[in-house]
DNA sequence: GTACTGATTGGCT
DNA sequence: GCCAATCAGTACC
């Protein structure tokens, strides 16, 4: 089920995959990709959308738009974490904090990270299984300013987002927010978006501690030749679709 | 109850 | 490249 929420541009239907090509632009010409990515255009995705494998979902959320009243960030980053990983939240079982990960795909799951950073992970496959999403890396669409209030940073500088830490914060969410649908208007939402022409994979970042396979597994995300990635890309190489 | 740690970041050398 | 900040969650006694 796909709903229509923008409530200022109810135009219909989007021909997203015809904008599907738009190329991710360098931060300086930042508002002109504004104009150029029309999210506004674009649709609410609904929990099926969410409940598939997480090494699934994980690619496919690449370009989506993540919103948040007048905030507007377009995913260029991600991982996965799977059922029966050990770098996953999960592996301790439904616990106060992971409950959520064990819910329905299409949820938040929002934790604090050595005490100051929300993470913001999107639950995947269906209620029972224990997956979600890491968004690691988004570019700013709209909004620039409350980011930049959020972040601390004055208006010279370019907005980046390379990081779990700083989407959470530009996003200005707490681990309240953890266990929000993102499929229900209103707080914060997923909206449909251009899929990007070349997708980065590579392995996952800070999990040293998991066993030797899940280290290695190449589940994490990113799109190619876009500066909203966090580096090294040396570790990041071309998949194709 | 206490001890340890982390899906990070930004500042300093 | 190195390291402190900072605290909820988990493990263990």
């Amino acid at each position: 089920m796909i709903s229509k929420t923008d409530h200022n541009d109810a135009i219909e239907a989007p021909s997203v995959k015809a904008k599907s090509k738009a190329q991710f632009q360098q931060p300086q010409l930042l508002s002109k990709a504004n104009s150029q990515l029309s999210f506004h255009e674009s649709m609410i995705l609904g929990p099926d959308f969410f409940q598939v494998d997480a090494l699934v979902l994980a690619p496919r959320l690449l370009g989506k738009f993540l919103r948040r009243d007048e905030v507007v960030l377009q995913i260029t980053e991600v991982e996965a974490y799977r059922p029966n990983d050990t770098a996953c939240h999960g592996r301790f079982g439904i616990t106060a904090r992971t409950a959520p990960v064990f819910g329905p795909g299409g949820h938040a799951y929002v934790y604090l990270c050595y005490g100051l950073h929300t993470m913001l992970n999107v639950v995947a496959d269906k209620e029972g299984v224990g997956a979600a999403v890491l968004i690691r890396s988004c570019a700013p669409i709209r909004g620039l300013e409350t980011i930049q209030q959020r972040r601390g940073q004055n208006t010279e500088k370019p907005v980046l987002l390379t990081g779990p830490g700083k989407v959470g914060q530009a996003l200005g969410i707490s681990t309240e927010w953890s266990n929000h649908p993102l499929f229900t208007p209103g707080g914060l939402e997923i909206l449909d978006g251009p899929e990007p022409e070349k997708i980065l994979i590579g392995p996952r970042v800070g999990i040293e501690y998991a066993s030797p396979e899940h280290v290695s597994a190449l589940w994490r995300f990113a799109v190619a030749g876009c500066p909203w990635i966090r580096k090294p890309s040396k570790t990041l190489f071309f998949r194709e679709f």
